[in-house]
RNA sequence: GGCCGAGUGGCGGAAUUGGUAUACGCGUUCGACUUAAAAUCGAAUGGAGUAAUCCAUACGGGUUCAAGUCCCGUCUCGGCUACCA
């Protein structure tokens, strides 16, 4: 008989697939099945940046999660859709462009290419006549017209912010190109340079985003990352009456706190360095130093701002009146305090907030206790930020700070200088990108900057090819380097006027994040090809919310963007549902052999085709991958046991084309895998679910194999080993409908009984099931020699557990 | 500093959620086959001890008839976050 040949089958079962279109699912919504009583299953990964570099085992152990849920629903009679698409935007191609000349275009396209051959050498169950990539004009016209949809909603808008620049290379760079406050091309310590940019306001939903996590079957892991960076605070606005101010303009000071039971116990008052108020409060005498101070600040990168832990500022030299106490208070500014969150000016209570009481010890600034905290409290800091009764605050004297939090509110709301506040942490999400390889945001202005959405009809927005891939020095794009693009005549409407007239505008040469490009691809997947929408609506109503979605990245970033998009959408009528993803896997990553990040740089790179074409085989790959250790926990590649996994293979194989069948009735242990197989996959457990096969396989192997034990083990194998498993349903002559499995197959006519003393083990016996009770067993037991030994003072107590067979006795 | 997760053989890891700790795989050792090696097949494998038995799930306590699992404290490692008022 021939030996496994991993080879010869895998080709073989690949060209079948490719043939038959096996992993085809319904289109459009003509396309739709018919039958309601088949459930779907939506599965996808977070699709890859095509890298030249092609598939790493990363990415098979990410993608090989999905094919065996895809497969195993599959078997199961489901509809399953398992689609594939490539996140082509980005950064490696723009550079790569810039070093070689060769277009983003054309190299993606031959990275695709590169990508598809290697998937389709790994037998994933992928349809492939949905294949999408960002980059093609067929897609991003859609992602410029989701644009256009939050645009006309007024959630993408303009505004000044600081950016990264590097001033060598005079360009803007992205977060993720600066590294430790450095270029990550020339080393050049970068500035914060203020420039005009599109934002997504994706504060609109911080609240329902927040609310909606707890429903989320996501890692609690994820949940918490999110929660955190949404990080809603609920507290008050307390303005701060100015001392001496008159009738000038800036006569009251907002603070932010979350503590305003705390007010009687603010002893001075600190804002931000950029604060826009400063320039009001500083005298002759301090003039000086706190310009000094601010423009020291504002020169510090933010890594030394962060460096510095040790309090710093000046006293601006004015006072505030501090509305509890009617007292003066100085007014301070420092960098502690940050102008980008609440007010950019806080109320300081040293005795009940480490930084301020840190600050205040530093510059000799009065502690004044507010809270008494309770005798229980073991707290015995300086400064305590527990709660307790107040004292010193006058009217409120003896309240619970926790009541004191609401009363002082009401209190100041009177008076109209205080009022409930919620702040977050999250901040609108800066989506323009002074990049050339990028989806164009569909924008023009006319020579008064006034901004003109492009027409829907006029859609996309085609990227231009260009000589010259470098950003030009006033932060543009190549883009801009267009000439014949960025002009053209269109028919507006004049801003002051009402009519229409034809213009000359000029294109937005910024380009969106590649995270707007990624926040609605799953929903392209349901009718990739649709020409008329982004999305077909019936092929949605049936296919989404994703079922299963699977990665290893993106906690926060493109997890809450999709979030975000999905509610926008669910509000414009679009989308039916208001999450995108019911369950959310997040994948570990695989190390190098030594427990290290694998790096080209460290040369200890696993490649995932190397290791088929080393003759393992992509089903050995998979399985490996997938026995490797549980999903969710990173893992060191073994090469070692990669051949264990190849051996386990060969015995299946061994098993079904080498030997002979056998009579032995293997009924309990098949019914017994059958179970644990299947419950382990929907558990994710893929790692014990290998192993259960593995006991079979072993025990088929000591006893024989019967036709049946084969196909049933053939079945439970092909989500892990497809092309395997095919080959060998096909010699057994079965289809590949998932196996159930009979529970009076599980249930022995004997069981092993275990008897302990003191919780420990003494004896063991088989026993007749329908004999089993605690007298029987307590009989048998004190039989045993054993048991006689260490129960000779008697016993105490006697403990039966029939689930667990167990009897306990207390001597 | 804060929050979260983890710590089980030589190694990756199991353990029905309080009920026989160490499944499965790797490695190692022995044996079979072979002129030999590889491959394959079989057996053994937490530590100590001739043995009965004892000791072992990071460490120290506790609850319980019974703890890897629950509670309290300590240590170590990993992740996220970083003056967010």
């Amino acid at each position: 008989m021939d030996r496994y040949n991993p080879q010869e089958i895998e080709k073989k079962w690949q060209k079948i697939w490719e043939k038959d279109q096996t992993f085809r699912a319904a289109e459009d919504s003509k396309d739709l099945p018919k039958d309601k009583k088949t459930p779907k299953v939506f599965l996808a990964e977070m699709f890859p940046y095509p890298s030249g570099a092609g598939l790493h085992v990363g990415h098979v152990r990410n993608f090989t999660i999905v094919d065996v849920l895809a497969r195993f629903y599959k078997q199961q009679q489901m509809n399953v859709l398992r689609p594939f698409g490539y996140d082509t935007f980005g950064l490696p191609a723009e550079n790569y462009a810039i070093k070689t000349g060769i277009s983003p275009q054309s190299a993606t396209k031959t990275n695709i290419n590169n990508f598809r051959k290697q998937l389709k050498r790994l037998g994933f169950a992928i349809d492939w006549s949905r294949e999408i990539n960002t980059s093609d004009p067929e897609y991003y016209k859609w992602t410029q017209w989701c644009f256009l949809q939050l645009y006309k909603k007024g959630l993408a808008y303009r505004k000044e912010s600081y950016q990264w620049w590097c001033p060598v290379d005079q360009t803007v760079l992205a977060n993720e190109q600066v590294e430790n406050g450095h270029c990550w091309r020339c080393g050049t310590e970068v500035e914060k340079k203020k420039m005009k940019q599109w934002f997504f306001k994706i504060t609109d939903y911080a609240d329902e985003l927040l609310a909606d996590i707890d429903a989320l079957d996501w890692p609690d892991k994820i949940k918490t990352m999110q929660r955190n960076w949404i990080g809603r605070s609920e507290g008050a606005e307390i303005s701060f009456e100015v001392a001496d101010a008159g009738d000038a303009a800036s006569k009251m000071i907002k603070v932010f706190t979350t503590r305003p039971d705390t007010v009687f116990g603010a002893t001075f008052l600190v804002l931000a360095p950029e604060h826009p108020m400063v320039k009001d409060l500083v005298t002759d005498d301090t003039r000086e130093k706190v310009d000094k101070y601010r423009t020291e600040t504002l020169k510090k990168s933010e890594i030394e701002r962060q460096e510095n832990k040790e309090k710093t500022g000046v006293f601006t030299g004015s006072y505030a009146i501090n509305p509890g106490t009617g007292e003066q208070i100085p007014i301070w500014i420092s960098d502690y305090v940050l102008m980008g969150y609440g007010e950019g000016a806080i109320m300081a209570v040293p005795a009940h907030d480490e930084r301020d009481f840190e600050f205040a010890k530093k510059f000799d600034l009065p502690i004044k206790k507010v809270i008494e905290k309770p005798e229980s409290s073991k707290d015995d800091d300086e400064c305590y930020n527990g709660e307790g009764k107040l004292v010193n605050s006058g009217h409120l004297n003896g309240t619970d700070t926790s009541a004191a939090r609401e009363l002082v509110v009401e209190w100041l709301e009177k008076q109209g200088i205080g009022s409930k506040k919620v702040t977050y942490k999250m901040r609108d999400w800066l989506i323009s990108r002074q990049r050339y390889w990028g989806c164009p945001i569909p924008i023009a202005y006319d020579e008064d900057g006034n901004e003109y959405p492009i027409p829907e009809d006029q859609l996309p927005v085609i990227i231009p090819e260009v000589e010259d891939y470098k950003p030009d020095n006033s932060g543009r794009s190549a883009l801009a380097k267009a000439k014949d693009w960025l002009t053209f005549e269109m028919e507006v409407e004049d801003k002051k006027t009402g009519k229409k007239v034809k213009k000359t505008l000029t294109r937005e040469t910024d380009t969106l994040d590649g995270y707007a490009c990624s926040s609605w691809y799953l929903w392209r997947y349901v009718s990739a090809h649709c020409k008329d929408a982004a999305w077909d609506k019936e092929a949605i109503k049936y296919w989404a919310p994703t079922d299963v979605y699977v990665g290893a990245d993106h906690a926060v970033a493109h997890l809450l963007y999709i979030r975000f998009w999905c509610k926008f959408f669910a509000d414009q009528g679009l989308l039916p549902f208001r999450e995108p993803v019911k369950t959310l896997l997040y994948n570990g990553y695989i190390n190098a052999p030594d427990g290290k990040k694998m790096s080209k740089s460290k040369g200890n790179v696993i490649d995932p085709l190397d290791v088929i074409d080393q003759g393992y085989g992509a089903d050995t790959l998979r399985t490996y991958e997938m026995f490797i250790g549980p999903y969710d926990l990173d893992a060191a590649w073994d090469p070692k046991s990669v051949g264990g996994v190849y051996r386990f293979l060969n015995r299946c194989w061994t098993l079904c084309f080498d030997k002979k069948f056998e009579k032995h009735d293997n009924a309990r242990i098949r019914n017994a895998t059958i179970k644990k197989v299947t419950e382990d996959i929907h558990k994710h457990n893929f790692n014990t679910a290998i192993s259960a096969m593995m006991e079979y396989v072993n025990e088929l192997y000591k006893v024989g194999a019967t036709e049946e034990d084969l196909i049933i083990l053939a079945k439970l194998l092909k989500p892990f080993a497809p092309h395997l498993a095919s080959e060998m349903l096909e010699k057994l002559g079965s289809d590949d409908v998932w196996p159930t499995w009979d529970e009076k197959h599980l249930v022995a006519d004997t069981v092993e009984v275990v008897v302990q003393v003191n919780g420990k083990v003494r004896a063991k016996f088989e026993m007749n099931k329908s004999e089993l009770s605690e007298e029987n067993v307590k009989k048998r037991a004190l039989e045993d020699k054993n048991v006689q030994n260490f129960t000779k003072n008697g016993i105490k107590k006697t403990i039966f557990v029939e689930k667990a067979n167990l009897l306990n006795l207390v001597a």
